[in-house]
DNA sequence: CTTAGTCATTGACATTAATCAATCCAGCAC
DNA sequence: GTGCTGGATTGATTAATGTCAATGACTAAG
């Protein structure tokens, strides 16, 4: 019944992400306290959530958009660690400050808890701490993989690496094979693969002659129906 | 008054580790459960602890020796995406399978909890689920330093990276600076930074020659004290 | 419509690290 | 001690990727 206090909807109710990150723990009710301590935050393309080295008093959820995190060494070399997608969560730290930068790629929405109150959450609710070393666990698991690719992989198995993995994230399937909008630069795609804009560039070129994808535009890359099968199965 | 049921000493009152891992969570009369549900396990240099892809039935604590963890691509080419040392944790994941092979190093001896009973204990004890997400999240953000290491650092960057951090885990301070006596061998140098044994031989040769660090015999390497302040300050 | 700016692509060349192939050396069996 | 063995080291060469420079393509402002 509408109206009554009782079925009033609050807003994560009809988030987006409701049944990802850290609110797929707790239930309507639950989320009603969550709800309580949260703030949406809204950034355009390119805007900063928090650089690296900066006191880490909030975290976050992302809703919509697309994120990149990075590090930097003091001569201006960078190390993309991660690209955030909705339902990603940002900010896990046991540390007094980031260890990483977040920025905007896209127009993006994140929904933000203070350190503080969060924590007192946590001891209220242990599901929600059994969700976040879930969460963590999952993002060791992509780190080792990312090790993997930096380490040992061909500038070309980093790519096809990437392309499947975003993929699977912000893909358009249709008849014909996957549709990839790309939501990062050239550089950005450099700096995540431990290369340079120039090789990727390069690399994807050459993926192109092969025939392995299609760049309707520079956004965006198609891996047709047959290529993609054959990359998951291992070439 | 020793031998009242009070006062009576169990196995891991007396670990090495007692302050460390997961234990450090916990007060005695609480780790007198955790200790119940511990087995002992000795491994052998170059013992398998588990292999990636195994059912990641166990969790465990590093009580004393070394471990590495690795990843293997299907043509053999291998990534080691960390070393373990005593007061480290192994196990994290929430997948059903491993996501990497761990192995001693040395003669190593370990702290085996079964998943089941572990998580059981977690139920039971929050204050350990909060000790694992710190673990977690300190796992992260080394993983993240590694990601840097491999994807934005020359070969000579890379072997002094490890170096200044081994010496933090293993390293003997003395008048004439850090000693390291290394547990692993070149090829598990190279395959931790993304190079090949040459390479690492080569650069440890040049580190030599430039008087960065003194070899006495392949397993040891003393960083002298200047060079060291030198290195962490950044050179 | 033109122009400026930004990013992507391509080309020529340089460099780093990988590969392939010998030694070298310490530890161990005999 | 002598010879064997398995890393480690060194050397010569190659291949992959980086660097520097020019060009191309799209977008937005005027």
């Amino acid at each position: 019944m509408p109206g009554t206090a009782a079925s009033r909807q609050f807003p994560c109710q009809t988030c987006e992400v409701r049944d990802k990150v850290i609110c797929a723990a707790l239930d309507d009710e639950e989320l009603r306290h969550l709800s309580a301590i949260a703030t949406a935050v809204e950034l355009k393309a390119e805007g900063v959530v928090f650089h690296e080295g900066d006191d880490s008093t909030y975290l976050f959820n992302v809703v919509t958009g697309s994120l990149r995190l990075s590090k930097l060494l003091p001569d201006g070399r960078r190390q993309i660690t991660g690209f955030l997608f909705p339902g990603d969560f940002l900010g896990l730290s046991i540390a007094d400050v980031y260890a990483y930068s977040a920025e905007a790629m896209t127009e993006t929405s994140l929904c933000r808890f203070s350190r503080a109150n969060l924590t007192k959450m946590l001891e209220r609710f242990p599901k929600l701490e059994h969700r976040l070393l879930d969460l963590a666990s999952n993002e060791l698991a992509q780190a080792q993989d990312h090790l993997m690719i930096l380490g040992r992989k061909t500038a070309i198995e980093r790519l096809l690496t990437i392309l499947l993995k975003l993929a699977e994230r912000v893909g358009q399937r249709d008849s014909n094979g996957m549709t990839i909008e790309l939501p990062m630069s050239r550089t950005d795609l450099a700096d995540y693969l431990g290369l340079t804009t120039e090789t990727v560039s390069r690399t994807i070129t050459r993926l192109r002659n092969e025939g392995a994808v299609k760049t309707p535009n520079w956004r965006t890359i198609c891996i047709p129906k047959g290529v993609e099968l054959a990359l998951r199965t291992g070439d």
